[in-house]
DNA sequence: ACAAAAGTGTTGTACGTACACCCATGA
DNA sequence: TCATGGGTGTACGTACAACACTTTTGT
């Protein structure tokens, strides 16, 4: 049995059927987070941009914005293109889901690096594109290629780090309410949490800073806070960057 | 701007520099974890295999067993396939890490797909292979291309994972004693534990069995115990398989 | 008998949850 | 004045760390 470690040649091994690698393109989608509160009195919802594909594989259906990765261009960067072309804006989050390889997911062999990022509420109803809208990440129609399970995916990944981090910041504006963060907490996790508890927990984190402002509108006026950005949003492990 | 998701087809954007998708391969290489117990009487200590390279990018140095993704060859595949080609044996754990993907981290463009894998201790040292040596994994010499990185956040999660899954028995034997088990956990944390504290944890957790037997030898015998393959080393979402 | 590991019991602290309660504002 | 959300206080239960203690073997 020969050991294949080389990364510049490939030797055939066994069998035929690992032929060669020219077949395989790489590309990279991007799950984009964002929130919406309906016009009403509605909780915000969690949705995410999808592109019309107008060509032949799922021609018509929507999928994840994404593109074939560039020569010259590392995976985030590619990542973030995507995102500034569907959405026009930065980022406050981005980080690596996973990749999907399996040989079937589409007619031709394509592993695609997928992102997952949040973007700020802000801006992100900036409708000059076309073929893009935004979709509540709970009620998706049937997408192209495996992106439905792609979805599914980042959602699990958004609502277990929303547990351990602090990346529920990167979905508010600079300043913001206890109540608004909260809002953001159970627009994700699906439910109710106590707003005494959630305050002190929040509060002992030390993320937060609070500012002089005071929100008013209806009742009594709530303090604003504002994230403290000494701390990162999640840790990484030990990954460039 | 133009919204570009098509998985079939790619415009060039804006710049030249992001040129034809062909010259980009695709390598799949394997983290693989294993303990191994100095013949006194010292602590297991984790160890990896790695392969030396015998060809140009970094020829010589020692590098992550890996190799080619065939193009009838799923990600997950490939790794099983690199593993079995190391160490002649079956991963009882295997989880992808990460995809890397910088432009300069090879001569040529390579995105690396990289999994990790544990593989119990029985037979890992069945060196009937070439070029292939088995290293502690907390004392790596200078490994090729961007393989410390990688080994590094590779052992972040296996730190990481062992602290909320059961992965530690995918090191073990069938049949283990506790003192057995809490070696595992003290050898990847690096730190002693309470053998009471240890041994209440994780017998409420549910992923015991205890058996009839006991290891005998020196002082008090200890029972042995089998895991309870009901429940799994680790929850991965809501994945494929 | 003694050393040492196997195994049990007890206690204190930290933290999350539930919920009662007061405060400040708009209407 | 009342309704409502902002904000504080408190009691309970679980989880975990620390450590004293008993049990069972080999020598």
């Amino acid at each position: 049995m020969t050991t294949r470690t080389e990364h510049a040649a490939s030797a055939p091994l066994l069998s035929a059927t690992l032929s060669a690698t020219d077949e395989i393109r790489v590309a990279v989608s991007t799950v984009i987070f964002s929130l919406r509160r309906s016009s009403g009195a509605e909780r915000p919802a969690v949705v995410i941009p999808l592109v019309r594909r107008t060509r032949d594989p799922h021609d018509g259906q929507w999928a994840l914005p994404g593109g074939w990765l560039g020569g010259a261009e590392g995976l985030e960067a590619a990542a973030s293109r995507t995102l500034a072309e569907t959405t026009g804006l930065a980022p406050s989050f981005l980080e690596q889901l996973y990749a999907f390889g399996d040989v079937d997911r589409s007619p031709s062999r394509v592993v695609s690096i997928v992102y997952w990022a949040l973007v700020r509420e802000d801006v992100s109803s900036d409708p000059a594109l076309e073929n893009v809208r935004w979709f509540d990440a709970t009620a998706l129609p049937e997408l192209a290629f495996d992106h439905n399970q792609i979805v599914d995916y980042a959602l699990w990944r958004l609502r277990n780090k929303v547990g351990y981090s602090r990346i529920a910041h990167g979905l508010l504006p600079g300043l913001f309410t206890l109540a608004d963060l909260r809002e953001v907490y159970e627009a994700i996790l699906g439910r109710r949490l106590d707003p005494a508890n959630f305050r002190r927990q929040v509060e002992g984190s030390g993320t937060l800073i609070p500012t002089d402002g005071f929100r008013t509108g209806s009742h009594r006026p709530a303090r604003l806070y504002r994230y403290n950005h000494d701390v990162e949003l999640a840790e990484r492990g030990p990954l460039p960057r």
